[in-house]
RNA sequence: GGUCGGUUGGCCGAGUGGUUAGGUACCAGUCUGCAAAACUGUGUACAGCGGUUCGAAUCCGCUACCGACCUCCA
């Protein structure tokens, strides 16, 4: 803990140290869920990266407030699309509220979440419970110059930003690049030019969602509630703004321009993006149709996969990779992890059970923990962490085999440090040892497993056999010892 | 087309101007009645071509390929 946490600014393309604006009060905001739809696997890399930034910086001892919203209001599926938003529209078709659409798949994202062991934010705010300061907002930048109305709706106006402050400056754009580039779309009349985007959007008579303002019944842009909702829990300027890569152009750049043009400076201190995932080397997309939900996921009903995962094994396949980084998910690389994670679950059973000798010769214990807070330090290494995890899994097999020894101190040491480790910050929670079952339950299968010694001491090895066959197959795993037997559940 | 990023061993995935990443798979060995687990050993990995350098997979240039964003998406 010597070392500080460094993470990468995307404002500025490089590692920066973390120095928090009010420590040891740290502001982070991460962009959450459109709840239209169910979760897929992109949206839990989100959602596990910076859970992980979360529990690192709480276990740093920093006070975190941790703003992830909920995006309920029904945007445009695109500009060409008059009418039509992605809420509004599944409510029309399975005729139901818009709110009771969006409650469903809220409620839905949230069960996902806690089976990847996702923590709650501290706030939680929804873009519809927040219509009069996105209002106030854009009334704001009205009066200061930066925005317009066209017809009952409100445009950003891009190219006045740009006289006085810098458009694109995060996506590394240039506003002439996408004055040369932008594509001509049906209903952008209306704006002065084709990059402007809306603050507000009047309403079709088809669009649910909408309320009453002073422009027009209608509803907010989609740039401008994490502009609004991260001030107002934050403050005008905060130290962490997370989310996809995909979000950094538009909506991020959208929300800079938004908030310095109604603060007269930016907000945001540190600028983190999570790289995308792809299916089988391919990009996951909704047009691609090759998205996996998380529930397909867990239960394996997937077409492109094999079997079910684990959330957990999800969740360590994930932290396996850099976060900046993109990741392929596969049925291969899927199961490496599963059984990876096994390895480290034996690994610490072992740990834990292992008789003490009087000195450690098996691993430098305190090598160890540094070198897994200079990973983490460094903008979340965690492929690097892993890897430390692993060969310290790899000393204590050997130790296990009596060739090298572990102190009791250490013993200690080490099982409590990479229990913290793996539950509070990296948050995969280990598996249970059989205990829960119950103290009958593992008196029976002990007995069977006795009766299986003594069949193997009669050299009866057919009944040896049939009992450890039979037990495996009811989802138990056998390991013959030298000094009996190990059983698990699977 | 514009902007940016990438190409590492069967697969996944780190990293670095000179030293074994790690996981998983495969093969062989130890152990075992047989397995499983564990341990040990083996793999001429850094897209191609040039250049800089005592030395490059790591820096530079070119080529090829892939991807992201530019349109809703984590």
């Amino acid at each position: 803990m010597e070392k500080s946490l460094v993470i990468y600014n995307t404002l500025t393309r490089l590692k920066e140290k973390f120095e928090p604006i009010n420590s040891p009060n740290v502001g982070m905001y991460v962009c959450g869920p459109t709840v239209y739809g169910d979760a897929h696997v992109g949206h839990a890399r989100s959602a596990i990266n910076f859970d992980l930034l979360y529990r690192y910086l709480v276990h740093l001892g920093y006070k975190v407030r941790y703003i992830r919203n909920i995006t309920d209001v029904g945007h445009l599926e695109n500009d060409a699309d008059e009418g039509e938003d992605k809420i509004g529209k599944k409510a029309r078709v399975e005729q139901l509220e818009p709110m009771e659409i969006a409650q469903y798949f809220t409620n839905r994202y949230h069960s996902n979440m806690d089976q990847l062991n996702v923590k709650r934010p501290s706030i939680e705010p929804h873009a519809s419970g927040h219509i009069p300061e996105q209002l106030e907002m854009i009334q704001t930048l009205i009066e200061n110059g930066f925005a317009y109305e066209s017809n009952g709706s409100v445009y950003f106006d891009v190219e006045a930003y740009n006289a006085k402050y810098n458009y694109g400056k995060l996506s590394g754009r240039k506003l002439e690049d996408l004055m040369a580039n932008t594509r001509e779309l049906d209903g952008q009349s209306e704006k002065r030019n084709p990059f402007d985007f809306a603050l507000w959007k009047k309403a079709s008579p088809y669009h649910i969602m909408q309320w009453n303002s002073a422009y027009s019944k209608g509803f907010p842009g989609w740039h401008l509630e994490c502009s609004v909702m991260s001030t107002k829990y934050l403050g005008e300027k905060f130290d962490i703004h997370g989310g996809g890569l995909d979000l950094m152009f538009p909506h991020h750049e959208c929300e800079i321009a938004q908030s310095v043009g109604t603060h007269g400076h930016e907000s945001v201190k540190y600028w983190m993006h999570n790289n995308l995932i792809t299916i089988n080397g391919q990009k996951m997309g909704k047009s691609l149709g090759n998205f996996i939900t998380l529930d397909e996921l867990f239960s394996g009903s997937h077409a492109l996969l094999e079997k079910a995962y684990n959330p957990r094994v999800v969740r360590f396949f994930i932290l396996q990779a850099h976060y900046r980084n993109p990741l392929d998910f596969s049925n291969e690389s899927l199961i490496a992890a599963e059984k990876a994670l096994a390895r480290i679950s034996e690994a610490m059973e072992q740990l834990k059970k292992m008789n003490p000798s009087a000195t450690t010769t098996a691993l430098n214990v305190d090598d160890f923990v540094n070198n897994c807070y200079a990973a983490l330090n460094d903008d979340l290494n965690t492929p690097i962490l892993l890897s430390y995890v692993f060969e310290t899994v790899k000393s204590i097999n050997i130790a296990a085999t009596g060739k090298e020894g572990i102190s009791q101190t250490d013993i200690q040491k080490l099982s409590q440090f990479i229990d913290m480790l793996l539950n509070e910050i990296l948050g995969i929670e280990m598996e249970q040892i059989s205990e829960s079952s119950g103290e009958v339950f593992n008196q029976v299968v002990d007995l069977l497993l006795n009766l299986r010694i003594d069949a193997k001491k009669n050299k009866d090895f057919a009944t040896a056999d049939r009992i450890r066959v039979e037990l495996s197959n009811m989802g138990f795993t056998i390991k013959d010892t030298k000094d009996g037997f190990e059983w698990k559940r699977n």
